[in-house]
DNA sequence: AGCATTAATTTCACTGCTCAAAAAAAGAAG
DNA sequence: CTTCTTTTTTTGAGCAGTGAAATTAATGCT
C-alpha cells in the first residue's frame, strides 16, 4: 500500500534534490528563482542553499551580471561548483565506443573515442577493454579534473534484472558478461548501464524543457529502431528501464527475419538494414546485413529523395511498419508528443504518408485526431545528453541530497 | 518540474488519506496496524484517528472481540462510520444500467436495473434517464440510508477531455451528451465517469490484495474487448483516464470490419460478435452484429469445448488476435500479471495455444519467457467493484481528508 | 546627497511529523 | 491478589517545513 515518506531525513534529501534538479534543469538561479521553480518556501531555499554552499556542491555566482538594468536588490545566482566531482559517460555502440569525462557542471572535460567490430569482445572482455581506456582517461587528466564519483554506461539489447549486464544484445559478443558489476567492483565506484532507447527519452526531456514534463515517445531510426517513453516527465516502460522494445514488437506475423532473430519485428522493416534489403528486392526470408556503412544508408535516403522507385518503395514499407507500431503503441498509450529522431529522421518526409496513413486506421487517431510528429536531426547527441545528465543528476541525487 | 509537496496543509491530506486508504484496502484495523500500513509513527495515528473520530469520519468498534487469547493490551479497532455518507453507482452498459445505492462502510444499501436497447436514449436524454431513477433510489431509502454524496458511473467508450461525456460509445445514443456533467449540476453532486476498462484494472487490484500495487493489465473479453492497467499500483494507461484502447489496437491492417467502423480491431476478432461472425464463415467484411444474446456466445463455448470444429476455429482466430495485441503492448510495456476477465474467459483454454503460439513471436517474451495468463470466472463483480472503491476512496480523500 | 521604490533574502512564530520513553490495559504466575 | 509480561496507545522533545514580516541592497528622483 502507499507508505508516507515525511520522516524528516527523506524530506531533507527530497527537498534537496528538488534544488538541485532545478538547477540541473535550468542552470544557475537566484534563490527566488529556486523557490518558484521547486515549489519550495523562500526559507526552506535560504536554509538548503546555505548547506549546498558550506559543503562546496554549489556555490554563488560573482560572474554573471547580465541583467543590468533592474530595480530593486540585484540577485546572487547559485550553480554547481564543477570542481565537486566528475562522471564518466561510456557510451558503446555497434561501431565504436566512446569515454567521456565531464565534471559536475556537465562540461566536457576530455574523451576517447575506439573503433568496435563484431570480433572484439572476442579477443578482449568487455570489462577489461573499458577498464583500460577508463584508467587512460583518468591518470591523463588527473590534475586538471575532479575525482570520478559515478560511472554511466550507455548499451543496446536488454538488461538483465539486476543492471549487471545485458541478456541479449546487437553488439557482438557483449551479452552475458556482468561488465557493469565487475567494472563496479573494479573500480569501487557506481557503475549504472542504460538502455540507449531509455536515454533517448531521457536525451530529449532535457534538449527541450517544454519537453521535460511531457508524455514524449521518442523513436530512433537508424542501424536499430528504439523508443524511449516519458509520461507526464516519469521515464516509463517496460519494467523500471525506462526503454521499450518498439524495434522489435511484431509487425508482421512470421514476417521479415529480423536481427534479433525473430520474424516480422518492426526493426525487419525499418532499421537501415531492413530498408536495404527491400531496396534490393532481397527476400525478406535473408539473414539481415550485420552492418550497414553510414554512405550507403545515407545514398539510400538520397536515391528514395531524388525520386527512385524502389529505394522510395523500401522507405514506404519501413514508414509503415512504424505507423502500425505507433497506432498500435497509441491504444494502449498516447503521448503528448512523439519524435523522430536518428539518422532515419531525414527519411521522415518520404515515409510521412504512410505513417499516417497507418495512424488513421486507429480508433484512437479517428477520436482525438492524429498525434503531431515531429523528426529530429541530431543523431548522437540526444543520447550522450540523456547520458550525461542522467548520470549527474543521479549524482545529486544519491551523492549529494543526503548530505548531514 | 517536480514540485514540493510539503506545506502544512497537503501534508495533513496526504496522511489522513493514507489512513483512510489502509482502512479501505483491509478493513478494520487496530491503530498499531494502521501505523505499520501506512507506515506513519504511532505518534501521527494517535492524532488523526482522534480527529477523524471526532468528525464521526471513522468510529472505534467494540464489536470485535476475535483474538480471544492474545496477551497485552488488548487493540480497539476503528472501522469507518457507515452513517457517514453514501455514494450512488452508475453501471451503464449495451444491454442494462444498473443504479446501486451503497454506504460509506461499502455495504450495498439498495439497486435499482432497468434494461437498455438501442432506442432507450433516443426517446429520453440519458440525463433525464438516469436522473429519474437516481431520484427514486434517493427517496425510496431516505429514512435508512445517509445523504449521497457522490455519484460514480461506469460506461464504456471514449471519454471526452473533460469528463463530463463520451466523444464515442458503442452504447447507442449515448456519446455527444454531457450528461456527467448535467447530473452534476442537477444534484449539485460530484459526478465523475470511469470507462470501464479502467475500472477492470481498479477492481482487480481490490479483489486481490496482492496485485494492489503490482503492474498488471486486465482484459476484458465479451461483448467487448477492454483493457485496465495498472503499473506499480498506479492506474495508468491512456491519458490520465487509466483505461486503454486494447480491443482497437490493430491486429491485422485492412482486416476484419470492427463495431467501431475501423477494420482489423483486435476486438473484431474477439469479442463475442466476432467469433460469431468467424464461427459462421460470415464475411470479415459484414457489418457486426449490433449485440450478441448471452445465450448464444454462451452455446459457442460449449460447442467449441465439444469439439467443434468451426466454433474451435473461430475461438482460435480471437485467440490469435488477443495473443498479437498482448505480444505488442509487451514490446512497451510489460505487466507481472494478466489477467484474462468477462464471459469470454470461459473459452481461454480453447485460446490459451493461439495466444502463448503469438506471445513467443515477440522478442521479450524470448528473452524474458512467457508471462503468466490467468483467467478470472467473475464477471460484472470486479467491475462493480472497482467502481465502488473508486468513489468511496474518492470520497476519503476528497470529502474527508481535508477536513480540519 | 538623501529618500522613496523595488526586489531578493533572511528572520520569526507556528505546524505536523518523527523517535523514544512513559502510561495504560490486559493475561499469566507466584 | 499482587507482581511480571506483553502489547497498545499516548506523551514529550526535536526537526524540516511554512507564511508573513523584517531586512538588505540596489535604482530613480529631487
Amino acid at each position: 500500500m502507499a507508505r508516507n515518506v515525511s520522516d524528516s531525513d527523506s524530506v531533507r534529501r527530497q527537498n534537496r534534490g528538488l534544488v538541485l534538479g532545478a538547477l540541473r534543469l535550468q542552470g544557475a538561479l537566484s534563490r527566488t528563482a529556486l523557490a518558484a521553480a521547486t515549489g519550495l518556501s523562500h526559507a526552506s531555499i535560504t536554509v538548503i542553499t546555505h548547506d549546498l554552499i558550506a559543503q562546496s556542491v554549489i556555490t554563488e555566482l560573482t560572474t554573471a551580471r547580465l541583467d543590468a538594468r533592474m530595480r530593486g536588490r540585484p540577485a546572487t545566482l547559485v550553480g554547481f561548483n564543477r570542481a565537486a566531482c566528475a562522471v564518466a559517460l561510456i557510451e558503446v555502440d555497434v561501431n565504436r565506443a566512446r569515454l567521456s569525462l565531464v565534471d559536475y557542471g556537465g562540461v566536457l572535460v576530455d574523451r576517447i573515442e575506439t573503433p568496435i567490430d563484431p570480433s572484439t569482445f572476442l579477443s578482449v572482455s568487455p570489462t577489461a577493454f573499458l577498464a583500460e581506456r577508463l584508467h587512460h582517461l583518468q591518470t591523463r587528466n588527473a590534475e586538471d579534473a575532479p575525482p570520478i564519483r559515478r560511472v554511466a554506461i550507455s548499451v543496446q539489447g536488454i538488461l538483465d534484472r539486476a543492471g549487471h549486464g545485458l541478456k541479449w544484445s546487437p553488439i557482438a559478443n557483449l551479452a552475458g558478461k556482468p561488465f557493469g558489476n565487475d567494472l563496479a567492483e573494479q573500480l569501487a565506484l557506481p557503475v549504472t548501464l542504460y538502455k540507449r532507447g531509455r536515454l533517448l527519452a531521457e536525451g530529449a526531456r532535457w534538449l527541450d524543457p517544454a519537453l521535460h514534463d511531457a508524455s514524449v515517445a521518442t523513436v530512433f531510426v537508424g542501424s536499430t529502431v528504439a523508443m524511449g517513453m516519458t509520461f507526464r516527465g516519469q521515464i516509463l516502460g517496460r519494467g523500471d528501464e525506462g526503454a521499450t522494445e518498439f524495434g522489435h514488437m511484431n509487425h508482421i506475423p512470421n514476417g521479415a527475419l529480423c536481427r534479433c532473430g525473430m520474424r516480422g519485428c518492426i526493426e525487419a522493416y525499418a532499421a537501415d538494414y531492413g530498408v536495404l534489403r527491400s531496396a534490393y528486392s532481397v527476400p525478406e526470408t535473408a539473414p539481415p546485413a550485420p552492418a550497414v556503412p553510414a554512405a550507403e544508408y545515407d545514398g539510400l535516403i538520397a536515391r528514395a529523395q531524388a525520386g527512385d522507385r524502389s529505394a522510395t518503395l523500401a522507405f514506404k514499407l519501413a514508414g509503415r511498419a512504424i505507423g502500425f507500431g505507433l497506432s498500435r503503441m497509441m491504444a494502449v498509450f498516447d503521448p503528448a508528443h512523439i519524435l523522430i529522431v536518428g539518422p532515419g529522421a531525414r527519411a521522415f518526409p518520404i515515409m510521412e504518408a504512410e505513417i499516417t496513413a497507418a495512424l488513421s486506421s486507429a480508433l484512437v487517431c479517428r477520436i482525438n485526431g492524429l498525434p503531431r510528429i515531429v523528426a529530429h536531426r541530431d543523431e548522437k547527441e540526444p543520447i550522450f545528453q540523456g547520458l550525461m545528465m542522467k548520470a549527474l543528476s543521479e549524482t545529486d541525487q544519491a551523492d549529494y541530497a543526503g548530505l548531514a
